[in-house]
DNA sequence: TATGCAGATGCAACCAGTCGCATTTGCATC
DNA sequence: GATGCAAATGCGACTGGTTGCATCTGCATA
């Protein structure tokens, strides 16, 4: 399969040893497309692949967030989730109230960390952000009760 | 204490129980000062109130950020840290090469909230927001090496 | 002050995630 | 192809946090 070459191409640049096992999370983590805990990863290899401890997806998991290889984010779960680090960079609006996920372009961000680094010399990391709040439907139904 | 009078009235209006857990649980956030984790508190109480069990300590936090009387954050370390909600609305610049914590006014995210307000609809909720990235003096430091 | 009940508590069992360590394996070098 | 070594893996033990349930208690009402 193309994504696996194309996986095993970036652990190398990344200088990581090319393993079965982190080819194959990291492949469960692109198909996702969306979203996915580490529980859901999990379960998701134990049918194909169920060799693979869990211990290791975990270490797979942190290895691959420090390296820039997926994002890491609290969407509010209590348990972190993991996506893919593709071409465009976005951040997510989550809606407390009923737990929708819109993603936002990068663009909107871009006037805070340019202001965050002339005002405050801080060089923020502002790659994937996950803002809470409540989403336009959620608002009128509550202001119709 | 007058603390322990004004936690028992802030609970009283939210509608909760008093209870001398409660009371106790909530009094040392607000001593703390500072943003201190669920296990900080477990040990704080340890001292004085050895019979607050931790599960009664985790399940007040939970409400209590629930109801908005204390601030829950990730502030990267994995485990989440919890603040006394004060007057004072702002966010924290955590730095992820030397950890440092540094508060940062409310007015920078202000303009945010509007922009997504009126471009999206959302009504984010910027009230307390942990921003990564790296400070002024560990950038210094990566290029003298 | 006595009563009733919803909600809070403590205990114990449970589970997800982490860590240490012995073994295995990818890969650079010869 | 053989060798050596650093890094990755799997296993098992451990720990911090959660959950279910029986008991207790704050507080509204009479």
């Amino acid at each position: 399969m193309a994504c696996e070459n194309e996986t095993a191409t970036v652990l190398r640049e990344a200088r990581q040893k090319v393993t079965p096992q982190r080819v194959h999370i990291l492949c469960a983590i692109r198909h996702a497309g969306v979203h996915v805990t580490a529980s859901q990863i999990i379960e998701d290899l134990a049918r194909d692949h169920p060799f693979i401890d869990a211990s290791t997806v975990y270490r797979t998991l942190a290895s691959a967030s420090d390296l820039g290889l997926v994002y890491e984010t609290d969407m509010g779960t209590g348990d972190s989730e993991f996506e893919w680090v593709g071409k465009h960079r976005h951040h997510h609006l989550i809606c407390r109230t009923c737990g929708e996920v819109t993603s936002l372009d990068n663009s909107y961000l871009d006037g805070l960390a340019t202001l965050l680094y002339e005002e405050a010399g801080f060089q923020a990391d502002l790659g994937h952000f996950a803002i809470f709040g409540v989403c336009n439907d959620c608002q009128k139904t509550t202001q119709q009760q």
